[in-house]
Formats: structure tokens, sequence, C-alpha cells
DNA sequence: GATAATTATGTAACCGATTACTTATAGAAA
DNA sequence: TTTCTATAAGTAATCGGTTACATAATTATC
């Protein structure tokens, strides 16, 4: 009879007292099961079970260098888009045994560099980031420390660090355009806050570039900067509507604002697309739900996501892959937009 | 001059050398300041900043027995209600220096098992998680174990385990009160699935037990259990317009499904509220600019998110809380309600 | 100025798994 | 049966911090 105060967790040394082995051997049939004899293999497997032992990663990551651990930050969770994003990488990473550890910067990147600390301090074997433009200092750390990493929701053909998604620019210039070709000149645009934001911006700079290419420009107060939620999108629309001389399209920066912006016209009696042609952006589950269905750009969110955890695994796993994705983006014609009335 | 191969990352060694002091200084200024003359501290924290140290948390998790890792899983981070969970949950973690590992168990306890068993090997010092029915061995496992965890979305005043939220019965058997306050018997649920899911049970057993209560039942016909997608709210309600027999009134298990439900109304010229009445469940962002506005049941996922991280914390530094916590939901009254015609 | 009390710093054991290296065992060849 | 080879299992060093305990330095007290 042994009345030593149990160990609260089993160890690698109790099981391997248990199965009569050594701790070698037991860490063999944890990673190598293969070299070791199948009766012995029993034993060990045996005892696992029945002391309920689970391994130690800090023990194991202090070892090895390595956790299987990535990390992800995203402005924020409370975003369809950016979830959707998180969703498709936290499951491709759990089907090869990585976990994710999730965390928000809340459009800083000051708060996105203090993460990233963290993260590295956690011991984090690569990290999925939105955007291209971080902290000062953070592509130096990353150096580094030799940490993979992949910016998505931006691409650009000669980028200088890994990313996946599209060319933010050339979706609104496709979005311009085709509000052009059908004839509209008076367009505005409800952007996202451009600050700390690479792919606000560079969808701003989009449609300017688009609309200087035909010789028009985007005129200042046809601009409106908001946070991304209905009631921004309302009101930026309410702002506009109330100029002396409104736009006949409006493009907007998330489909979330064209939500609101189409209520706003709702309910001033504004018809859509009769007298405003309206384009989203994103085309989240509602977008074709909406009434009139939103004409908007849809976004390869999963295929994002999943991208860039399969890139980070080829990384780190010393695989061959591409340092930078272009995935597609497809202009959805619904039914908020057609020719100017005027 | 030095010409060893220069370590990839420093240690706690290296700034000690450099600072002329001992790895227990070193540790110190890291751990505990205050206990270290403050010239001596300058020349560490100045050795910290020169050689870039981030401190392995590894090696601290291995002889600390801690880790400032917390872990989250939830069905999935498509839905609204759980990533905006998840973020108040981040959020508070972040504040207090924890990191939090996510997860997306798809509504399968065997999933949600697997998840848990990485978790612990990853040493998370706390859980949080959906509801309260889970794998046989789970509650056994965490006692075992003696991690805290804490089951969201759901409270019973006399719950055995830790729990946050509200009575998922009589959310809805307010909500089931008040439509039939108004004069309706024939009531609908547009329910979520059922199975694996308390919390969707739940919530179609309120509808039941309030209509008994007043000697009413819920036909079989009239429950739809549907995956909450748009898409599937518009499918359930079809069905239950084409029923010889349409219902009055239409409750949800959720707002997404609220909002392909009314969809579907108008699509097939069903005036809600004048032939249909229709309540969702959750008041998300869209609910207030549907038209006509959504009348729904408030949830306060962002009061839940912090409650549950706050809870866990209180556990991990040995703090007095309260084991379950019960938080307020609301009806929210707004234009798809009103007495039946009939 | 000497001694005691207090505070600051250093030394080294420890956390638990991995694995290079060593030793034992089984199987093959003679 | 003996020797050699191949394969399996064991021993112990190691990863990088933390902290109990030992020691040195400082301040307080007589």
């Amino acid at each position: 009879m042994d009345s030593r105060p149990t160990r609260e967790t089993p160890r690698l040394v109790d099981v391997a007292k248990r199965a009569q082995v050594s701790v070698a051997t037991v860490s063999r049939v944890l990673n190598t099961p293969h070299i070791v004899r199948p009766d012995v293999r029993g034993r060990v497997t045996d005892a696992i079970k029945e002391l309920g032992y689970l391994r130690n990663a800090a023990a194991r990551a202090l070892r090895m260098h390595s956790n299987r651990l990535f990390g992800a930050l995203v402005p924020t969770l409370n975003h369809a888009i950016y979830a959707a994003m998180i969703e498709a990488v936290q499951r491709r990473l759990s089907e090869r045994g990585y976990l994710l550890i999730v965390g928000q910067t809340d459009f800083s990147p000051e708060a996105e560099m203090l993460h990233v600390n963290a993260l590295i301090e956690h011991g984090v074997e690569a990290l999925v980031l939105v955007g291209e433009s971080h902290a000062p200092d953070f592509y130096e750390l990353m150096a580094r420390k030799q940490i993979p990493f992949i910016n998505t929701y931006t691409y650009q053909a000669q980028a200088t660090h890994p990313c996946v998604g599209f060319d933010n620019r050339r979706a609104t210039i496709q979005m311009t355009d085709y509000i052009m070709d059908m004839g509209h000149r008076d367009i505005a645009m409800i952007a996202g806050i451009c600050k700390d934001n690479d792919r606000a911006t560079q969808r701003l700079e989009g449609v300017k570039l688009a609309m200087h290419a035909r010789g028009l420009s985007l005129r200042p107060d046809y601009i409106v900067e908001s946070r991304y939620t209905i009631e921004n999108g309302r009101h930026a629309m309410r702002r506009l509507l109330a100029l002396p001389q409104p736009p006949t399209a409006v493009l907007t920066g998330s489909d979330v604002l064209a939500f609101g912006a189409l209520a706003e016209c709702k309910a001033q009696g504004v018809d859509v697309p009769g007298q405003l042609s309206l384009i989203g952006f994103d085309d989240m589950e509602f977008a074709a739900h909406m009434e009139p269905p939103l004409t908007t750009l849809q976004i390869p969110l999963v295929q994002m996501g999943q991208a860039a955890a399969d890139y980070l695994l080829a990384v780190v796993h010393d695989e061959p892959r591409y340092d930078q994705i272009e995935l597609e983006t497809r202009l959805v014609v619904r039914k908020t937009t057609a020719r100017p009335c005027r």
C-alpha cells in the first residue's frame, strides 16, 4: 500500500513506471510509435489511458522549440468578415493539430504590436495578420525572431512580405468602372475610417483613380468615412441626401454600411435603384436577402483564411508555397444598381 | 572581439550578463521590480531593451504551472452571437494580460472534447464553454485536472456547474406569453437544431410550456428546426405558409432565422404584422433596421463575455465570486408583432 | 565605530518532455 | 553454439525561466 500524496497530474515518468518502461519509450510511443515493439507499445498506451495522461505542452515546447500554436490578430471579431476569416483559419489549423490564439487590435497598430509581443512570448510558431501596414518595428521584429507571418485582405504582386487576398484598389476600380459604365458621374463613397487602415484607404483611392481615369473626380463632400455599423451607414447616407446636389450612385466600403444606407433611403422615400444606385462590399449573407437585393463585391473570405493557414503550415513544415497569393473578387450584380434617371 | 555564433534569441542569462547581474535579478526585475534597487533595475531594463529580450512563456509555464492562457470553445465563429461573446472575453482577458485560444466545436460534443484535451495539454488555466451539455466524461476530466471553467448562454439557479447567462426556457416563455397576451393561439416556432444543443432545445421547450400553461399546444407541423442561416429561415417560413392553416404568429430561435422568415413573407406578399406576427431572438444589430423593425429578445452578449472572463479570472486569482450568474434578457417590442386579425 | 537588523543579490535545484548516446536484446550467419 | 548485426530500450543532459535558500551589502541601533 502506497500512501504518498497522489500527484495531481500524471507525468511521463508515472506512465513509464506503470508500463514498466523508461520515459524514453513512453515518449517514443507518443511521437514515433512505429519504432516501439507492439507489445510494449500496447502496455504504454494502456497506462496512458488508465492514468488519463495528457502531455505537458510547456515542457514539450521548451525542449522542442515548437508549440503547435499559431496566432491571429484581427481588428475585431465583431465584424462578420473577420470572424469568418478566423473561423476558416482555425478550422484548417485544427485539422492539422494546431491551436490558434486570437487577439483584437481595434485598428490600432500599437495595440497590434503589444499583442504581437505577447504572442511571441507565448511561443506562437506563426502569425496571421490583417492588412500590410503595421507598427514601425513590426517587420524588423518578425525578421529577427524568424517567425513566419502572412498579411491577409491584401495583395500586391511585388509585395515584399507574404500576403493573401486581393488588390483593394483594383476592387473598387472595378466597382467604379461598372457604375460609370452605366452612365453615373455623380458618385459618392461611404468609406471605412482610413486612418491606420490600408484596406479602407486603398478602396477609397481606387474610386478616385477610376474616376480620374475618365476625367472625373470624387468631390470631397461626396466622401464620408464611417465605422462599419448599420447606424453609421444610415447617418452617412442622410448626410449625402441632404446635399444640395445628392449623388446618383453611392459606393460603400462594406455591406454593413450599405445596409444602413439602404435603410435610410427607404425611410426617406428615395427609390433604389430608381433614383439612386448603391453598391456594397463583402457580399455578406444578408446582401442577397435585402430589398432590393444588394449589388456588391464578393470577397473570398473562407478561401483567404484557408490559404493563410495553409501558407503558414507550409512554411513551418518547410514545404513549397507561394509568398503572394491573389484571390478572385467578383462583382455580384443584383438589384440596387441601374442607369441614372437624370 | 567575440565571434561566437550569435544565438538567435536572447535568454535571461544573456540579459543578466549584459547587465552584470545574476539571472535571479533579471527575473525579479521582470516579475517583482519593486524589490530591485532602482539603479540595478535600470541596468537590467536597458539590457532587455538593447537585446530585444522577450521572455519564454514555455519555460515560465513549466516552472510556474501557469500560462496566462485561457481557452474558449464556441460552436462556430460564423455566428455573430458567438463572435461577439468571444470578442468580449478576449478584450477582458487582454486587459489583464491573458491570451485566449479559440476553438470551434460545430455543435459536436465529441469535437468539443477533442479541443478540450488539446487545450489542457497546452496548459490553459481556464475554459469558457457554451451551453451545459458536454461530452460524457467532460465534467469528470475538468474535476480531475482542477481546471476552472464556465458554461455560458445558460443559467440555472441550482446548476451544479458554474454558468453565466439566462434561462433559455424562461426566455421563450416570456416571448410566448407576450404573443398569447395579444390574442394569438396559432403559434409556430422556427427553432435551431435541437440535437446536441441544449439552448435550442430549451427554447423550444419554453414555447411548449407556456402554451400548455394556457391549455394550448404546439402543433408538430408548427415546429421547424433549421440551422441558423437566412436561407433556412426563408425555407422554414415557406413551409409554414404552405400549411393548410398557417400560423398567425411565428417565434424564431434567432434573428437570423427571423430575417429570412420576414424576407419570405415579403416575397409572398404576407403582411407583417398585419397577417402574421414575427419574433426574433438575440437582438442583433440589423434587427432594429429591418422593415418593419423586428420585435426580438435582447441578449446581454457583451456582459456575458465579460462576466465569464471575470469569473474565471477571479477563480484563478482566488478572489470571491458567484458561481451562477444570471443576466437579464429583455423583450424589445418593435413592429413585427400585432394582434391577430382573424 | 561595532553589531544587529534589514534589504538586495547570487547560486543552484527544479519544472516535464525530448533525444543523443549508450547498452541490452533479438535475429542472422557461421 | 558462438559471433556479428540490427533493432529496441534505457540513461542522463538539455531546453529557459523561477525561487528557496545562502550570502553579501546596506542601514539602523547602541
